[in-house]
DNA sequence: GTCTATAGCCAGATAGAC
DNA sequence: GTCTATCTGGCTATAGAC
């Protein structure tokens, strides 16, 4: 803790800022909305941060550090793999329902810029899923669930879990639904995606 | 079929605004990339779309309507629904290996420009659902699969098949797994995902 | 139809007063 | 720390020659 309180500027930006990136993109942000948001002036962005570039990557990284160590702690606690799959399901989409526009930010910008990714990775910001992936290989050759590679099974739930948010807009005209009912479905989800899961392996 | 052949620079744009737009989004993308791909001179661009805007609309017309159509056909034919579900995952997943940006790129607009979406809606671009929902109903209360609702078991499917590429790097990162690898856990998806799925839901 | 040159605008960044 | 004013560069779009 090397500052008990920052000052209320930076963090005003930073909120501000996370607000409009998250909505737009690197590319789609402007300084000047963000600093509409902040109720400061432009000048003033570029004294705290520098430049567009730091403001976003301080925006990522915290965004980042929202679901990653979220993530690292449900898949490496002592708990069974149903348990974890259901805990994974019921949290993540608890999590999501208020963070929506979290996922699409975070993939949308690590598409854009690749190299960004490898630094995350040698910074070691992502979770372990060897314990996971043990998990799952003891539970196959165990006999408790049927054959399945441990990473398809990881890509299942996360497909599961983040796509409804990442596409949302895309299934809400698929579907021919507004966002109320879109959001019972996914109210739905937190309890019903572990049970399409376990139903899916489970012996 | 109102012409035969259009004049090839008009293909030559499409072509590379295809490419540079699905790469960087409509905010990121810069008409001077897009000529120098199509190997002529940014004024012919306008010349021929007379606005960025509309060179983009073009573009997403054109990437909508490779997708919609497949779509519509999959879920409408005679087949069952077992049969429905293992021709969606094996002919979808095969179709966008192809065209690995596609996804991303409709939804990332999408969410840009929720307007866009209705545009298309009242064109009556979507595929249709009502047939494929109503076999899964006959499906539950005949009692050939568990109960669920058609909307959920939807969104199980599409979520399965396009997630893995919209997150892909994601994916990458969190598996600690290049390229190469990936694509051979995509390729074997052309067939497991229909067996989850349909071991999940069977009776 | 295709090019070069340039207008006009907008956004990020900086200077400098307070 | 915070502001106003301004510079600078880059990008879309157009004018006009060929």
């Amino acid at each position: 803790m090397t500052k008990l309180k920052q000052t209320s500027s930076e963090e005003d930006i930073l909120n501000a800022a996370k607000t409009v990136f998250e909505k737009k993109g690197m590319d789609g942000a402007r300084m000047q909305e963000i600093a509409d948001k902040a109720g400061i002036n432009k000048a003033l962005l570029h004294y705290y941060f520098r430049s567009k570039q730091l403001l976003f990557e301080a925006v990522f990284k915290s965004a980042f550090s929202m679901l990653a160590p979220k993530l690292h702690e449900i898949l490496n606690n002592d708990s069974s793999l149903f348990e974890k799959i259901q805990n994974f399901t019921e949290n993540y989409i608890a999590f999501i329902i208020k963070h929506p526009y979290l996922p699409n930010f975070l993939i949308q910008e690590l598409n854009r810029n690749p190299e960004f990714v490898k630094k995350l990775v040698t910074e070691k910001k992502f979770p372990d899923l060897t314990k996971f992936k043990n998990q799952i290989e003891e539970a196959v050759s165990s006999g408790l669930i049927k054959p399945i590679k441990p990473e398809q099974l990881f890509i299942n739930i996360i497909s599961l879990n983040i796509f409804p948010f990442v596409g949302g807009n895309l299934i809400k005209s698929f579907l021919g639904i507004e966002k109320e009912d879109y959001n019972k479905l996914l109210e739905q989800r937190k309890t019903e995606v572990a049970t399409f899961i376990i139903n899916s392996i489970k012996k």
